[in-house]
DNA sequence: ATTTTTTCCGTGTTCGTTCACGAAAGTAAA
DNA sequence: TTTACTTTCGTGAACGAACACGGAAAAAAT
């Protein structure tokens, strides 16, 4: 049979009412020193854990968290995923009367971010699940919410200036190492190699500059012969092959490519439209990437499940703020290889 | 608030107690076959879900899972993983009363299976999980679960002359054909590839048969010029490098090598011995592989997550005997592909 | 000393469901 | 017709926790 401490044993030990037990537990009501003192003393010794069935059963409280998310485009749809997995946790969670109350900022707007960072402020959430994305601004919420004392969780990225109680998200050097390995065992020696960067603000992205240091790193360490040449684009992939052009270089050379993020199949798009093959690399399981993939016009795509950073960021919340459990800080999620052969048994949750 | 469909709001509608509700809802007691009717169509009308909490913290039933599992040995941990998952998944059930009754069979000894079989019966549990290794033993299990109405549930294979009401295992040909992709993309036109079994009997594990029939089909659609060459060992890797000789084949040939389980390392040491690096791919996190993984003697690893296996597997007959939700029947895991450079940061459940 | 206020605590109800007990009505047997 | 048995159903208590209400005792104010 279950065999838990409950309440009423406590009661019983200390002499007192289910009642007292239940307002120390919660700080609520008063308490004679004494009488606290004596009663969370048994609390500790049993190791008391709440019945979080009856707890929720009883509670009428509802939870609610906070998303201060990008809004998905249909240029970038990269940003949906993560609220797939969002509204599945829950879902899981509703029952313990989890409630979430979304935010969506537009990341071409500079100031989208400060005026819903404004209206979940204004909401007063139990807790917060955010992208840190504008760096400033980000801060700034932050120490907002650490006025409030209202508890917060980053998915995608974290912020050392700031005191999350934990971050969901992928080693973003450790990954573009990982395309280095690939890249180089899978081209011949001395190649010319591709890094490319596909971003309008390189400066809010910070994990695309880890993702090339990683990628960089990889060639250094190993004293590899290949020549890696570094391309920015804002936008087209036209814009990689005007950059070869420049430079004298033709596009047949190219052996390898590495993308630093889900921009990739502009690249690849425009290679496969020149009849080149070199290997390509690049992130996220967006539909334009997938097709691309299914095609064997690009070889991998990393992916850092968007979806799960969601769903377990929630659960993070729900495990700290609901369970008083201790959480992890640091949530590194794997850095998954997928290929056109594995991407039909891939789960992102 | 929470505006869910109570047994009480039936009951009102019906012009019932609850306790009448209750009665039809489990069909216990006796009800009239007029009353069990109107009720019955209110509770569909209304799509009526019971509230798990309340549901559980109120019965005191315990619900009993019966698992079915090779022993894991100190030559092959690899079945202490799904225990794990297992494990884990009965920590999270437990408050709504699920346990969990182990029965393990040595691989080695042919009776083993039968007497853990005949044991497992007569606990007569809920519903069992199981990993289908020795076939015709494991078929006439089935078939006393069947008679006995006790639903089961596969991991890591499935039966096809059997009726489980699921499976969770990973696409054996597909992992095969997807290491045959890496090795074609790290060797050099028309090499030499060993494709190796390590196996004491190749009846009992038709997965492995299922990845050398993916392997070679890859080659065999792309219709690429490598040499294969298949060998059989029982238990050492000298064993390979015996066959070889056997074969006037010099072990400094040999561009790429895919075990097909996770005795992987046995043929990396004796390469490694040799001084020979062709590209090696296997399977499984198994302490000796990771070693050598990381040592960079094992160029990739295939992880089917037993661990998420047996968790998930779990979780599927909880939903569907307790949740009463309808499960998929083919629950594929991931094929994993784990490498040096991002093992760190692989989650296994 | 008396009255008022504050502190402290016990008790009862709620949450949604499960399940046992027994009363009432209907049916069958003597 | 009376007695015994079966069917059907309502009611109350249980599960563990949350939380409001109000009574009793102690402390503070008059």
């Amino acid at each position: 049979m279950r065999k838990n401490i409950r309440i009423k044993d406590i009661a019983l030990k200390a002499g007192v009412s289910i009642g007292t037990v239940d307002r120390v537990l919660h700080k609520r009501g008063e308490v004679s020193e004494e009488t606290k003192q004596k009663i969370q003393q048994i609390i500790d010794d049993l190791d008391y854990r709440p019945n979080l069935l009856a707890s929720s059963l009883a509670s009428k409280k509802i939870i609610v968290f906070a998303t201060l998310m990008p809004k998905a485009s249909s240029q970038d749809t990269y940003w949906s995923k993560p609220q797939l997995g969002i509204e599945k946790a829950v879902n899981q969670l509703k029952a313990y009367g989890v409630r979430i109350q979304q935010f969506f900022f537009d990341m071409d707007d500079s100031m989208s971010f400060s005026v819903q960072a404004g209206k979940l402020l204004e909401a007063n959430p139990d807790a917060v699940l955010m992208a840190p994305w504008a760096k400033r601004e980000a801060i700034r919420l932050s120490g907002k919410l650490d006025e409030k004392n209202i508890p917060y969780i980053y998915i995608d990225a974290t912020l050392e200036e700031t005191s999350p109680i934990g971050f969901v998200a992928q080693s973003s050097s450790d990954s573009g190492y990982l395309a280095a390995k690939l890249i180089d065992w899978g081209v011949k020696e001395s190649s010319l190699i591709l890094l490319i960067h596909v971003a309008k603000e390189l400066d809010n992205a910070s994990h695309l500059i880890q993702r090339e240091r990683g990628f960089i790193r990889y060639f250094e360490e190993k004293k590899k012969t290949h020549r890696i040449l570094k391309i920015e684009v804002s936008g087209t992939g036209e814009e990689i092959v005007l950059h070869l052009k420049k430079l004298g270089i033709d596009p047949c050379e190219v052996a390898g490519l590495f993308v630093t993020n889900s921009k990739v199949h502009l690249a690849a798009d425009c290679f496969k439209s020149l009849c080149v093959t070199p290997k390509i690399i690049g992130y996220d399981l967006i539909p334009q990437n997938i097709k691309l993939l299914k095609e064997g016009k690009i070889d991998f795509l990393i992916c850092q499940k968007p979806e799960l950073q969601g769903f377990h960021a929630i659960h993070l919340l729900f495990d700290s703020l609901v369970k008083k459990d201790t959480i992890k800080k640091e949530n590194f999620t794997s850095i998954d290889l997928i290929t056109k052969e594995n991407i039909d048994f891939y789960n992102s949750i």
